[in-house]
DNA sequence: ATTAACCAAACGAACGATTGTTTTTCTATT
DNA sequence: AATAGAAAAACAATCGTTCGTTTGGTTAAT
């Protein structure tokens, strides 16, 4: 039954809008310091406005985390040529995961800003959404060429640790570019010899 | 005239107690989501007594900052042997630092889980005091033996971000140790050719 | 020795502002 | 007529902070 299908939210619904307006806060202040005013008023809503798109805080906070996942994911998954070299994969998709974190998507910032532990109720939901991204990693790091005794849960770890501290420091006005970036990190890593 | 020195601080003072809970909240929840009511009941003090001690929450969260470099550049130093090879005091350096991150020190926390950007008013202070601490790592990345060529403000950061992102995965539980992590990132850098 | 003065340290109580959220009412579109 | 979407207004709770007062120990003059 129930030929009809649902009809399709209007198309000028703000509820993008109110996403947008809320990853944008959540990443530049963070979780706590960012108030339903501040991201109501920030698309021209009453506070209370909000609630009929989302039950919580919280609730919104996780539609904004599910939107950076799906970002990241399909930046990086665009970048991966299916028959190229390990390491030139790896290199790849660091160049998107930091393109994408470092310049286009709030989104994705509050991935890294903004920590699980820090929304105890729905701490588990925001670890399963991040733990589900980072698998690419896994797979990319498992068929690198390395020296039998490499630990690799480590040097993804290391990779990982040192692309996401970079939104700390990086400067989009600087010198640095994330292209060059990904090369010299990826690049410190490829030739070492990994003594166990 | 007067003699006599100024009385010592009774030596009983709260003022530490206050400090110590400060920087367990600050380390475990964040600055934003930490009130100074949480503060006061930490150490069994009434919210507005937390003012005689510090002028206002910012002026508490860099009296801890101050702490957290004091900590840090005191382990890191303690643990460089003068005559040692570049490479190995770079590692006693990180293992230092992961030490007293992940392990000792809340105060130490909370230079990598405060940001100086979440706290305006006084965040040129933060920035001044890490900027401080981290020009260790400096002297020690310059003193390496590396080709020509080498970025090695590239190889710093990267190395940094990976031991202070470290502070989100680590489980003190679990199999990994500080000194392990320590030898396989260092070492991971270590024989590369870093081709420019 | 006694007392007056002082001062660090904290209490107790409140301030106005802001927090996340709820409820009820209105309005535009279908 | 029905409903999606937002306005309007308020709720209790909590926020950082202020202020007048009290306490207890130390110092200095009697």
């Amino acid at each position: 039954m129930s030929s009809r299908p649902l009809r399709a939210p209007r198309s000028d619904s703000r509820l993008q809008g109110l996403l947008d307006v809320a990853a944008s806060l959540f990443a530049q202040r963070g979780y706590a310091a960012t108030s339903m005013r501040d991201i109501a008023l920030g698309v021209k809503m009453l506070p209370g406005s909000v609630y009929y798109h989302f039950a919580s805080k919280e609730e919104l906070l996780v539609a904004v985390y599910e939107a950076g996942v799906g970002e990241l994911e399909g930046a990086v998954q665009a970048a991966l040529k299916p028959g190229a070299e390990p390491w030139v994969r790896l290199e790849a998709a660091c160049l998107a995961h930091l393109q994408t974190v470092l310049k286009s998507s709030d989104y994705a910032q509050v991935l890294i800003r903004v920590l699980p532990e820090d929304v105890p109720p729905v701490a588990e939901r925001l670890r399963t959404l991040r733990a589900g991204y980072e698998q690419v990693f896994r797979e990319l790091v498992a068929a690198l060429p390395l020296p039998a005794g490499t630990d690799r849960h480590a040097l993804r770890l290391m990779l990982l640790g040192a692309l996401n501290w970079a939104r700390f420091w990086f400067d989009p006005q600087g010198r640095e570019t994330p292209r060059g970036l990904a090369r010299k990190f990826v690049g410190f890593l490829k030739e070492a010899q990994h003594a166990a």
